[in-house]
DNA sequence: TTGTCTTATTTTGTATGCAAGAAAAGTCAA
DNA sequence: TTGACTTTTCTTGCATACAAAATAAGACAA
């Protein structure tokens, strides 16, 4: 007879996903570039747990497609080439584009709910952005927002594999902004104000169009505004990726052509 | 300094993808149905290694999605209820249409050539079958030959991330179809062969109408074919399915209206 | 110096031991 | 018998040991 069954306070899998989690956050914050190498016993060390854990920590985000595995010569952080990231920019664009189509079709009304709350919150601090001087905190809850809606519509649309595919995407995209993105933010931080304002009441516009169309139910409009956002968010990455062309050792002149740009 | 370096005949991960492979197979076998207990133990003992490798070959088929495993209550293969399932249709639909219009888009000559002999070839079975009296290895040619049409096109797709989400995809459905589909063969066996012939001279002209569209390069034409040829196999399965509907625990009353019914 | 062979070190893959949690069996009152 | 409590057995999660492969360092001839 089980004394407590399932769901009890226990704790699960403790060291393994201690060390997933340290490994991972080191891949997203940068600390771990792409291409380096994970080996089994300095992240032992690091993490404060075995070897064992370890390894099955690297297994679960090799599954997250973050990390790479090769028998015999080990792990390392997924090392992304342009061919890929177009890949997963054309997955992305399909899949999210069909979660707001089923969104439109299977929302309940604490979706909705959700969805117009991270709607409104952007709103406001759109708005603030206008005249506001300290911008940073402004922007990074504007960015999270952001991730919510996306998030919302995500969980709407009421398919899991789907909800769990697209995560996975977003992970892999994250490395690609934290390590060949973000490092533009600098450089043209200067115009980058007023230009990224334009910019914000345009995405909040989107937003706006895609909110309404799944309220409305109509889920090919639904279809049709996300992808024409995602394409324009995705384009953008593209073009920023693109000026640190060179830290792309397999980008070929072939691969120039992006098929979002020709559709 | 490297010996031999990369790529020379090492043995990789041996025992790792010896109980991998074993294990996978008596899934997809049917040996172990969905919701049966996965001991490492036992499985060491079955398949010859020890647990640490079963551990990581578990893992390794939860990444790929016939596995679930959850902490100290160990694995288990992977429990499928009507909603997953529906959800699964709704990604592969999806995916494999995007597939189809990729490929007409980005195919090699060889990509045609290959996609072209898997349907030629069918063509020449399916003729067979009309006459011959000893059919199921006729038949068991036919499946190979149409999964490889399908992979084909996968390939010519030219994405290896939508490629690799697919055949997750069709692993997923492999559990369903052996051990929930496949039940009913020998019910209706006796009104079967007249009635796949019928349907197997169809799915000809489905994969005939694909390949054209594809081989002309014009994307929507084959997204089209392709959505409509697979909602006939993926309605299909779920009117098999539902037959047997007993078996799903799971399965309640408001689950019944199918997304790809309606669409 | 440079290139090649040999030796040493590191790292992975695997087996195994042990503690803690979960499942099963046993015990006993009603 | 049934139902709750206790005890036993089993299983998982983790750490560690060890062999084999891979990498790095060193030796030495040209």
């Amino acid at each position: 007879m089980p004394r407590k069954s399932l769901s009890s306070g226990t704790v699960e899998n403790a060291h393994t996903n201690q060390a997933c989690e340290f490994i991972r956050h080191k891949i997203l914050s940068g600390a771990y570039p792409p291409g380096y190498r994970l080996k089994t016993i300095a992240l032992a060390k690091e993490s404060g747990v075995s070897r064992t854990p370890v390894r099955e920590a690297l297994r679960q985000l090799q599954t997250e497609g973050i990390v790479d595995i090769r028998p015999r010569l080990g792990a390392c952080v997924r090392e992304i080439n342009f061919r890929e990231f177009k890949e997963m920019c054309e997955l992305r664009l399909t899949l999210e584009s069909f979660s707001a189509e089923l969104a439109a079709t299977n929302h309940s009304l604490e979706d909705i709910v959700e969805i117009q709350d991270a709607f409104e919150n952007m709103q406001v601090l759109v708005g603030k952005l206008e005249t506001a001087t300290e911008i940073d905190p402004l922007v990074q809850e504007l960015a999270k927002q952001d991730i919510r809606f996306h998030l919302a519509i995500l969980n709407a649309a009421g398919n899991s594999l789907l909800k769990a595919d697209v995560l996975r995407l977003h992970l892999f995209n994250k490395i690609v902004n934290i390590n060949f993105i973000r490092l533009n933010r600098d450089n043209d931080s200067a115009l980058a104000n007023t230009d990224n304002q334009e910019r914000r009441r345009w995405v909040l516009e989107c937003h706006r169009k895609i909110f309404e169309a799944i309220k409305a139910r109509q889920p090919e409009a639904a279809r049709q505004t996300m992808r024409e956002h995602l394409k324009d968010i995705i384009d953008r990455s593209v073009i920023a990726m693109a000026r640190n062309e060179k830290r792309f050792e397999s980008l070929r002149a072939a691969d120039s052509e992006l098929f979002y740009a020709s559709t």
